[in-house]
RNA sequence: GGAGAGAUGGCAGAGCGGUCGAAUGCGGCGGUCUUGAAAACCGUUGAAGUGAAAGCUUCCGGGGGUUCGAAUCCCUCUCUCUCCGCCA
């Protein structure tokens, strides 16, 4: 959620932002601020009438303690009479911070100045390829078919007992899901991070705080028996972790990471991008979230994309980071970075993470701020990302690995899987 | 699921319907003392909105109600604890 406080300052600024992003609707912004003015005259209006009321009754008090009943019925009446004035004014105040706070959620983030101009994927900036290309003989096949080959994964069983999209990881395939989650955890508590093994369902509120809600409701499953909602990503438990709070400076950079299953709906998709690991509802997903002093975010997202990047470094799968332009990122995000790994045997780029920044966008929302030294408190900035999703990891490690011999797999996992090939 | 108890500031813990935003202790911060530290003593110490400031308003788990006035009374929801039942 945006700060109204900026959007004040500078609504020209705050327009051409957003329209890097593509956000049609730029008149909300003046919406917002005749809204807001609105509501601090409405505010000053209640509170000078309320003083009102709170002193007279504080003068009622005493005259009662002095005896002084008729003195007191007189100042009963007075009261009454502001009280009436004042129920219009109240509820017209509750409207206007409601609708208020309509407009603010539905604005996206503003882009940072280094995010691209453009609209699609297409338009997004090459920041750098990494690792090295496989050659792979012309018998080589996609990993839907190195699956079955290896009876690894079985998708027909995972959509009986669930339905298309949920695999049913078996054997050497459900061990390896293991070893990865062991390694991507290891690797992140290595650089700093905590873990946590948070819950799978959340409230409305939690929803809510990292921006689920209300935009993006249809892609989460939903229990209405309870009101509660399967997690698309562990950012939504582990960043809500610290809704409502107020840090010390001290307290800051806070680390997380964690593995979660992820369940997308992803209503919509179709066709050969779902073949195989491409899209599923159900996945297995570590991620890092990290908390910070404002000052400090951008050297921080530079951090966690170096971070990444050497654990795709480690597992020996060609990589490329893109920065994505105004129109491909996300609604929350101020700049971010994605991964693609090569996938040898499609020949194509699946993205594997996602790093963000998202500046006081989400916790402005979920008030989770720090207290400086000299007392001021301030919203933090929160940053997550992948490290990693694993199917598409799973994906481009059978593909770009496959011999005649079997997936020979890397170096740093043979001691997490405890072989160092998959047959 | 049944019965009972409770939810107050960073923590612990008071609080008669009327100067209660809230005693007290601990912790934090500042100071006195000290070569330095500890101890002791003194002071200070929640958040949000608005304002140049003084101030004003709101917040004692959430929501609603009674009243001139609610942390205090009533209703309701959520959560926690104890006991019972069920159970991985």
């Amino acid at each position: 959620m945006l700060q109204v406080a900026v959007m004040r300052q500078d609504p020209g600024k705050v327009r051409e932002k957003l329209a890097v992003k593509h956000f049609a609707d730029l008149q909300l912004v003046d919406e917002v601020i005749t809204l807001d003015e609105k509501r601090k005259k409405l505010q000053l209006d209640f509170e000078n009438t309320q003083s009102l009321v709170n002193s007279a009754s504080r003068e009622i008090g005493q005259l009662m303690s002095k005896g002084q009943k008729d003195a007191a019925e007189q100042k009963k009446a007075q009261v009454a009479g502001w009280k009436a004035s004042l129920q219009p004014i109240q509820s017209d105040l509750a409207d206007t911070e409601k609708s208020l706070q309509e407009t603010l959620v539905r604005l996206p983030n503003l882009p940072s100045d280094l995010v691209p101009e453009g609209r699609t994927p297409a338009d997004n900036f090459l920041v750098r390829e990494g690792g090295v290309k496989p050659n792979l003989p012309p018998d080589s096949v996609p990993h839907w078919d190195l699956i079955k080959k290896y009876d690894i994964i079985d998708f027909e069983t995972g959509s009986k007992l669930t339905g298309s999209g949920f695999p049913l990881y078996k054997g050497k395939g459900a061990k390896l899901q293991r070893a990865l989650i062991q390694y991507f955890l290891d690797f992140n508590t290595a650089a700093g991070y905590t873990e946590y093994l948070p819950p799978l369902m959340v409230n409305e509120a939690t929803a809510y705080g990292t921006g689920q809600l209300p935009d993006k409701e249809g892609q989460m499953y939903h229990m209405p028996a309870d009101h509660f909602y399967l997690i698309p990503t562990a950012e939504v438990p582990v960043t809500n972790i610290y809704r409502d709070t107020i840090l010390k400076r001290s307290d800051l950079p806070i680390r997380m990471t964690a593995y979660t299953p992820c369940f997308r709906r992803e209503a919509g998709s179709f066709g050969k991008d779902v073949r195989g690991l491409n899209r599923v509802h159900q996945f297995d997903k570590v991620e890092i979230v990290q908390l910070v002093d404002p000052a400090e975010s951008y050297a921080v997202l530079d951090s966690m994309v170096v971070h990444v990047e050497r654990l795709l470094l480690s597992l020996g799968l060609p990589y490329r980071i893109l920065r994505l332009c105004g129109g491909d990122m996300s609604f929350a995000s101020a700049l971010t970075y994605d991964f693609e790994v090569w996938s040898a045997a499609q020949e194509k780029w699946l993205e594997v993470s996602s790093v963000s920044n998202f500046e006081a966008f989400q916790s402005n929302r979920m008030k989770i701020r720090f207290k400086e030294e000299d007392g001021k408190t301030q919203l933090v900035h929160s940053l997550n990302g992948s490290s990693l999703a694993l199917p598409r990891i799973l994906a481009a490690l059978l593909e770009n690995n496959q011999s005649d011999k079997g997936i020979n797999l890397p170096e740093i996992l043979h001691g997490y899987f405890g072989s160092t090939i998959l047959i």
